[in-house]
DNA sequence: CTTCTTGCAAAATATTTGCAGGATT
DNA sequence: AATCCTGCAAATATTTTGCAAGAAG
């Protein structure tokens, strides 16, 4: 069931008409960016990779479509550091999914996992709460930087 | 092995002293006030808490004492929510925890789960990489917010 | 008396907002 | 033509920093 990137931004598009929005130019190139875009991107690194076609583009503009997309449920704002000052945007599939961060390179990979619903429903269990959604962030050395870690 | 609370701001000075640093008014008044909360404070919570008994403190004060206890690993700085502005202060033993928050209440649990470790293990298995440690936030209603519901 | 810490003010950083002109439907 | 969106500038919010005066060891 994987619908590719050009079929999202079409949807995108529709549900934007759909509400008296309007595709202006600016969304339009920031959408095919993003999608196009691997990682997770902050504002300002959005910002200056669609600057590259479009040199007025402002950032505020480029804030007020992720706030949007946010509310469409077609990114999500992430922090990977508890001190990050930026937040970064996951354009991922809406899949439930989650991140480890190597302390080293700072690089992220996204995984999931079959063990993460018994912590769901050990929780809600124990303490007779709905639990509707979970954000996990795992940290350590990812397997490049222990092998460079030999030389 | 439960330590006191006093206790562990008797340590937290001895640590202090051994660098070189010195015990004012101010961060031993932060220290009770901070040992003495509950919850998990913002900077500014705290510093208005302290400042009850000390007006002339400075919230550049609280900072700079906060990121001190950061570093001796006392406190660890939180943002429960995705967007929150601000930073909290979480004041728990150091046993790893996790935390779960209602999203209608905005009340935080504090919680620890047996079921972590095979979440931890599975990632390391299938990407050969090595998992320090982990932050794991689940939002839900919780069981006063669902009971209150039904009214 | 030496060095560390504070209070203050200002800087730095990230994100949001009001508004007038311009673009989209 | 109506109204939505953009760029700009300024506001907002949080945290950090330089510095002179004061406090701790």
């Amino acid at each position: 069931m994987i619908r590719n990137k050009e079929g999202s931004v079409q949807e995108t598009i529709q549900r934007l008409h759909a509400q008296g929005g309007r595709m202006t130019v600016q969304r339009r190139k920031i959408l095919d960016v993003l999608a196009a875009m691997q990682g997770h991107p902050t504002a300002e690194e959005l910002y200056e990779a669609v600057r590259q076609q479009m040199p007025g583009l402002h950032l505020s503009t480029v804030y007020r479509t992720l706030r949007w997309l946010e509310q469409e449920g077609k990114v999500s704002a992430r922090r990977f550091e508890e001190d990050a000052r930026q937040e970064r945007f996951d354009v991922s599939h809406p899949k439930e999914h989650h991140h480890f961060q190597c302390t080293q390179c700072k690089k992220v990979i996204e995984f999931d996992s079959p063990f993460i619903d018994p912590v769901k429903n050990h929780f809600a269990n124990q303490f007779s709460a709905q639990v509707a959604s979970i954000s996990l962030m795992l940290y350590g050395i990812c397997s490049d930087c222990s092998q460079n870690h030999i030389i």
